[in-house]
DNA sequence: AGATCAGGTAAACGCCGCGTGAACATTTCG
DNA sequence: CGAAATGTTCACGCGGCGTTTACCTGATCT
């Protein structure tokens, strides 16, 4: 996966300043917005996966900013975690129902925060996710590049393949009949005998080496991606 | 989809009452728990989407619990979020490692918890979760996955045994006799001895463990899984 | 208590699903 | 056009799964 972005917009410059070096030590990649109308603009450009906002903003209020971003369809998917000053419930109320992911009051502890974004993150991440990476159990997939990689090596896969390594890897734990994977994979007019998926599942477990178990039998249905978290002894 | 289902983990009666009668105006469907011990069953039993858990519990521990539910594969879904007392930044850091969703201090506001409930899932829905699950008294199934859980532990099922323990757990207290059970498990043109599901229930019941007692065997009639609130002496 | 019947249990066996290697067909590319 | 790579089909063998069979255990009724 591409590394997350996080979009901050808050006009404290100090405080900007910590959290840029705190969220780029933790591995995000960071911008940086003064005001409000700033804040929109870089949202819509470059589609942050997470937006830290403060209520207090120059030009446009926070809330309206948050109200704004909700609004767009293409942002649907940003966590909006608002920071602020003021405790009053009033406020948390109106922040959460103008749709925040998140609401901490200043001073806030920085690991906190980061620790906040991390547990939001887990939840967001959604088997439908189709950026054009996908990463699992150390099997990761580009499809822009058109590349797979296992560990540290990258696979030289044949067209088929990869694409039939995507449909599985993007679901990881769901199981596929043979049909479904023909059809995902091959094109839904592809006619060709179910037998044909076992070799191409053959030829990929070859090439995946080690990481040949990553890919599941299950007698009677299909195959599956492993899954996290699963002992299977 | 089905009323959301709150567990509250909580020793404090008074604060378990009002959490309980606020959840219930909110419309959710509310499971309360006295202890740790008490929560990791209900929890199991009842697959809740959502977790209120106190960090100070008798028994056990609220982290333990939480780790233990994470630690669950049929629970992966659920939202845990912590309640506390105590503020320190570290105990946060432990919560949100320990892979809770959220974290909030007493004393907070009611309004407030709900909308952070509220605002956790609404994230959660992801469009294609349509893995249709189905949980009762501790055996969950999941037929997207292909996986069976009884407690915390994966079941390694074959075709016909996952088919049959899934028509059971569907309709838990109903009876079905063993011509229905040839017919919804294995297809209605199975030509198939009715002792042939004698077979079947016997390998489910022994690697079903110390939960072999949920299959009830209805003399006369066939079989049925066992009905939650349901004392059989 | 004994007869009778329903369900539990263990083992035997045949078939089917899957893996595998190779042959055949198709596309790509020099 | 020929060669190499890719995709598909076929044939075979193994192992596991489902079914049957036979026998045992325990419940129910008179």
């Amino acid at each position: 996966m591409a590394r997350t972005k996080v979009l901050v917009i808050e006009d404290d410059r100090e405080l900007a300043e910590v959290l840029s070096y705190n969220l780029r030590q933790a591995g995000y990649e960071v911008l940086l917005a003064r005001d409000g109308s700033e804040g929109l603009a870089q949202a819509q450009n470059s589609a942050p996966d997470v937006v830290l906002l403060d209520l207090m903003l120059p030009l446009v209020d926070g809330l309206e900013v948050c109200r704004r971003l909700r609004g767009n369809p293409a942002l649907r998917e940003m966590l909006i975690i608002i920071l602020t000053a003021r405790a009053e419930e009033a406020d948390q109320l109106v922040g959460f129902s103008m749709g925040a992911d998140d609401y901490v009051t200043k001073p806030f502890s920085v690991k906190v925060l980061l620790e906040r974004i991390k547990a939001l993150r887990r939840r967001q991440q959604s088997p439908s996710d189709d950026s054009d990476m996908v990463t699992s159990q150390g099997i990761s997939i580009d499809r822009q590049r058109h590349r797979a990689v296992a560990g540290d090596r990258a696979l030289e896969l044949t067209l088929s393949e990869f694409k039939l390594l995507e449909v599985l890897v993007r679901q990881p734990g769901r199981a596929f009949s043979r049909t479904e994977l023909i059809d995902a994979a091959l094109g839904d007019d592809a006619m060709v005998l179910e037998r044909t998926i076992d070799v191409h599942i053959r030829s990929l477990r070859q090439k995946l080496g080690e990481y040949s178990e990553m890919i599941e039998t299950v007698r009677g249905v299909g195959y599956r991606f492993r899954e996290p978290n699963f002992s299977t002894p």
